[in-house]
DNA sequence: CCCCTAACCTACCTTCGGTAACCTACCTGA
DNA sequence: TCAGGTAGGTTACCGAAGGTAGGTTAGGGG
């Protein structure tokens, strides 16, 4: 029926050779796709490197591992998460202001890359794994943002104090947009009711106020 | 902790046929423990099997597959888990000596099994997977609990928002709880400090505030 | 004491992560 | 311009582990 209806999986375009930086940028993003398609788990290697027009030892040559390549995709997507909210965040009048920004941004990263950042949460855990670390990072990175606004606006701050209070707000995050089933509430309502939450917590670690039995 | 007759791994001498239902608490067991030592991604079903005396097609029989068992043990582990919160807030005084219980107990129940908890929350991700439904289960049984009390201690009070307020309750434990690489503090500080950025927190929620821009 | 079923095992398949060894397009220098 | 080294790529394989078909035996009920 359709003319050219021959788009094979290998593509009738000439299989260039790429140079290895472009390559692997290629196979990251080709990664990310089929993981956030189908589950890492269920992502093999050899449908990844089909997929790229290659074959499984130029994933092997890059990445190392399946894990390996797991974590080059985290980074990527993590770099891409604390550049909006650093954006976000640098645009701000004041630390309330900053933190609801900074939210607002990291809601916003989540309802754009939906399925491929919560696969990555969710089969990124591995303990030893590289890619376990590459999420840690990232999560860490989110936390010593918020520590370091906190820091910045309570001189006398005591940083473990402000350290905890972030990975609060990290781990709060992070539950409301994984957590499944329900449908998910939209960016302005997370950011508002984290803040309904969160800001008062913030004026009690702000000023010293300890909860006391 | 369990009934006697299980000694997780069994004498190779004397391998006695035992009831099915007794079988299945020893393999889920068993299970539990070789997850912990080695990560579940890490521990084979031949692992087991042999540590329990048995061989592989007997944990089929029972769990039908490795994501069977691990939601298995899962489940075991959340039963425990809402027991002891459960009976923590069940002796409290009020809503916020309820919370600081629950969060006490959650934080205690971590310590004692706080390998094979970790392993589980981190390896039992996978999205269509039985095991990620179970923890999802475990996880919402959690939060249910705490909505359910700010609801009898607000009568008026917005259950949507009273669901996300315990949501993100869970999320900063589980947060505060898995973040490695730093020494993990003390129950007494952890419950300390999320009643610090907690409770005032439920204040807001409790008498109607709102964050505003 | 037999015998039937539930409990269990042996032996196998398939998939997939990972690797050794080889090939070839492309650039570089003489 | 053409050898030839190298980066980029392929073929063909291995072994470990999840999963299963079908046979074997223990041991309690009749």
């Amino acid at each position: 029926m359709t003319a050219g209806v021959t788009s094979a999986t290998v593509p009738p375009t000439i299989r260039r050779r790429l140079p290895r930086d472009e390559r692997a940028r290629q196979l990251v993003e080709v990664a990310d796709t089929v993981f956030s398609e189908h589950g890492v788990a269920a992502a093999s290697m050899e449908d990844i490197a089909e997929r790229a027009g290659i074959t499984k030892p130029v994933l092997y040559d890059h990445f190392g591992s399946k894990d390996g390549l797991l974590a080059a995709v985290v980074l990527r997507a993590g770099e891409e998460l604390a550049a909006a909210t650093l954006a976000a965040v640098d645009s701000a009048s004041g630390p309330e202001d900053a933190l609801a920004r900074g939210l607002r941004a990291y809601f916003r990263f989540i309802e754009r890359r939906r399925a491929s950042w919560l696969s990555l949460l969710a089969e990124a855990g591995v303990p030893g794994s590289a890619a376990a670390a590459a999420l840690e990072q990232v999560r860490d990175g989110q936390a010593e943002l918020i520590a370091t606004l906190m820091s910045a606006d309570v001189p006398d701050c005591d940083l473990p104090r402000a350290r905890l209070y972030a990975q609060v707000v990290v781990g709060a995050s992070e539950r409301l947009v994984t957590r499944p089933g329900t449908e998910q509430p939209s960016v302005d309502v997370l950011t508002r009711h984290m803040m309904d939450v969160i800001w008062a917590g913030f004026g009690a670690v702000r000023t010293g106020q300890r909860w006391s039995e």
